[in-house]
DNA sequence: GTCTATAAGTAGATAGAC
DNA sequence: GTCTATCTACTTATAGAC
């Protein structure tokens, strides 16, 4: 990357972007919010973007990139022991993506709320961003197939997504979990949450199959 | 409910919106888009809901009335039995969502994707809208905790949030999950995306307690 | 209840000074 | 690289005819 100039008025627009994003969502969110929480102008953004779907792929590939690298490398470590433990390849998942709340760096909440709404935004910008995560999801499919070779391919893509949205309500929804738990339940604590979002995945993974008769009648 | 006229001009309204909101997102989606989508006119907006934001409640509302009513009758014909099984607990919370589906009057996609972007909303709208689950998450945790009476009640709560979270990235992101499969696997089959919804699920609420003292250096 | 017309404000994008 | 000023189009909302 050519970072000679890291060009503080960029990062402050990035972070603008992202915190306003992730309050109010991007469509409700404009230009001029954002050069005004950033305290810069409007033209800022068009010299460093050019447009504002552009600024949109910037903010979502800034996060991206470095949590599925952690990914890669957690998985590369799991994956240089003989036999992968499925809890292993599950946390090298989960845990670099729920890791972002204590990043000391940044806001925090708000980075989290924006990688789980990533999943529920518009057609295009969402594909477009997806695709960020096709060597993720081969390598991470094939080293769950090989932790649990009885599940049918079919079904583990499926359980796998099933995985996935656990994972991001939970970066989405924080929110909506300590709000409802009226201060018994604090998302402060990472470690103890990914081995909360480890266990359920797991047993989920792990589940028998159902059999695929039980139809409306039977409720 | 006053329904005497029933209005045909704000059914369309609301199935313009929802179709909108759910394809581009709330904040993206102006109100002239929606009449023109309906065949209206702009002020038919604001006559029948006086402002966007009541149309967005009014959106919202419509569909989550009818599929809450279904899982509480569906929870109240499973506890009519002496000892009610996980497994259906579960089905009649997810059951009436994902049957939105294959509903013959409606869309259908786009009506899941609007309830599972329901958590992505911003604060003030999701809080509003999340009123109206508050039973629901009472009956069910209830429910839920006389099935698996072994579990605490603090990680039964995390528990049922990741349970939330796979079912409502089920309905928000279909479209990934048929793009990804490349054509091998389609959402049509409601019965069987339940059962696979409910195996999952269960295995992850009944899966083993994480003993919290895996950290950061056993990966 | 439904419409047209219009007010009053805000959107993204650009030109050009410094 | 950063700014002000401005263009054009679109936004929500309202007033008033029918």
């Amino acid at each position: 990357m050519s970072e000679s100039s890291t060009s503080n008025t960029r990062v402050k627009l990035l972070d603008a972007a992202e915190r306003l994003f992730a309050l109010n969502g991007i469509g409700s969110t404009s230009l001029r919010a954002i050069t005004s929480e950033a305290g810069t102008n409007l033209a800022s953004i068009h010299y460093h973007f050019g447009k504002k779907e552009a600024l949109v792929e910037a903010v979502f590939a800034r996060r991206i990139e470095p949590v599925n690298r952690d990914r890669l490398e957690r998985l590369d470590r799991v994956e240089a022991e003989s036999e992968p433990n499925l809890e292993d390849v599950i946390r090298a998942f989960v845990r670099p993506a729920l890791s972002l709340l204590r990043s000391p760096d940044h806001g925090g909440a708000h980075v989290m709320n924006l990688m789980g709404r990533l999943y529920s935004e518009p057609g295009d910008l969402k594909f477009a961003i997806l695709k960020q995560f096709e060597k993720i999801a081969l390598r991470f499919g094939a080293a769950l197939h090989r932790a649990l070779p009885i599940l049918p391919p079919d079904e583990l893509f499926w359980r796998f997504h099933f995985m996935i949205g656990s994972m991001a309500f939970t970066l989405v929804a924080g929110d909506v979990i300590e709000h409802r738990s009226e201060g018994r339940i604090s998302l402060d604590d990472v470690d103890a949450n990914v081995e909360r979002l480890v266990s359920f995945i797991a047993g989920g993974l792990r589940a028998p199959l159902p059999n695929f008769t039980t139809s409306e009648d039977t409720v």
